[in-house]
DNA sequence: CGCGCGGTTGATCAACCTCAACCCGCGTGG
DNA sequence: CCACGCGGGTTGAGGTTGATCAACCGCGCG
């Protein structure tokens, strides 16, 4: 696995051939392929990124090699405003996903021109914030079975569940582990737990259907007064 | 202890007494004694706050009464920018403090015709999201040796510590505790561990002295590559 | 076919929680 | 003055949760 810092080369050698079209603002469209990184942790920032498809997951890496998921990003969330300087999390695409960058020296000029879209990021930012907020709350208040109840009910709503209750799981359990402050094994465990009893059915590895909402709802609710968004489209 | 929601009466009954200046631009200035609440979770939004001096701490409170610490603030947080609509947190001062107090109705009319002011608010947030981000890594990724280490430099360094290790430690166990996603008893026996081991030494049970401040950072350094630090005056 | 990746399952163990006792300093009221 | 309660902190004994380590499965692919 990639330890972040000093990979500018290879982010670079891979960006170039990704970049399907550049528009007049001078922002591109980049395509990424499944686990293929938008950035890595110790980058320099030269660019935000809005997601326009796919999901990608933000994690900062230890130095005992740890990692902690920060965030999952669906399409309209707005990644790199958490730091200036150099990227303090690596983006790694969890699906094939398309955003859009914008290069951060314009990010000032943009803010000062267009008031609207200077209020849209502070508000996609503070989203951003909350939901963090919300993760640190479940991440460091809530058991392994709140946590993961919490977790597939956010994913549902968030990958538009049917009515039936089926949705995407687009992550792998290692992923939701380190999300979670969970070792995979833990997540597999729970997972096989909440099968068997009738609370959930995998359909397959990376689909899932809720047959219990209640249950897993009244396990989260030992969870937030607020709902535990997580980086959601505004 | 209070939970969250439907606080608003108390809050506006201590507020007015509070208010000790209202200048020119509508904002005003409000002191705080140790323990009150700037704004209760549940509360309306209807300002954002500047802290000027003191510490405040940010926290939810769960359904089943768990609370999670979500940030501390000094001089120079903007607090009350993470959510819209209502506030997703209390936020309690841990000493006594003031803060500037603005109507969140002028914060977008400010943005529009203050850049700069817009820019500083957004450089704010992002370190506010940076923090977050780093303290879920801790929370999340580190153990409670770790977590401790963490936590006490991050602290030495936002209070000034001396050239010789000493610092103010202006909150109690239990805030540490659920900041740090732990039980108060741990972060009692671990703070006598650091000190049995030379560590630290306890000159008071708020003012601690960093002697082997290497041992901590070797520690911590289980810890994030990023500096960790929590919501930072820019 | 063999290998590697991702996932599941089992057995064991330790970190941390829980509950309880106890200490100390302080304010209050008899 | 002392007794008392209370808030905050420390310490101890014992229990549980989730981590660890290891085996194993199924699948896709070279």
């Amino acid at each position: 696995m990639c330890i972040a810092g000093g990979r500018v080369e290879d982010l670079t050698a891979t960006k170039a051939p990704h970049i399907t079209s550049q528009s007049s603002d001078r922002t591109m469209v980049r395509r990424v392929m499944t686990h293929d990184h938008l950035f890595y942790q110790g980058d320099e920032r030269d660019f935000i990124y809005v997601v326009q498809s796919g999901w990608v997951k933000l994690y900062r890496t230890l130095i005992d090699g740890q990692r902690q998921v920060v965030g999952f990003a669906n399409p309209g969330s707005i990644l790199g405003l958490e730091s200036d300087g150099e990227h303090t999390s690596g983006c790694e695409a969890i699906t094939a996903a398309t955003v859009r960058a914008i290069p951060v020296s314009r990010l000032a000029e943009v803010c000062r021109q267009d008031a609207a879209f200077a209020e849209h990021i502070l508000r996609q930012i503070g989203r951003q914030l909350g939901a963090a907020q919300a993760q640190l709350a479940t991440v460091g208040a809530q058991s392994a079975d709140q946590k993961l109840a919490t977790f597939l009910l956010s994913i549902a709503d968030l990958c538009n569940v049917s009515p039936a209750g089926d949705f995407d799981l687009p992550m792998r359990r290692g992923d939701m582990a380190e999300f979670l402050g969970l070792r995979l094994e833990t997540i597999s465990r729970k997972m096989s737990d909440f099968q068997r009893r009738g609370w959930i059915t995998m359909t397959s590895l990376y689909h899932c259907r809720l047959v219990r909402r209640e249950v897993l709802e009244d396990l989260a609710a030992g969870g937030d007064l607020e709902d535990a968004t997580m980086l959601r489209v505004s």
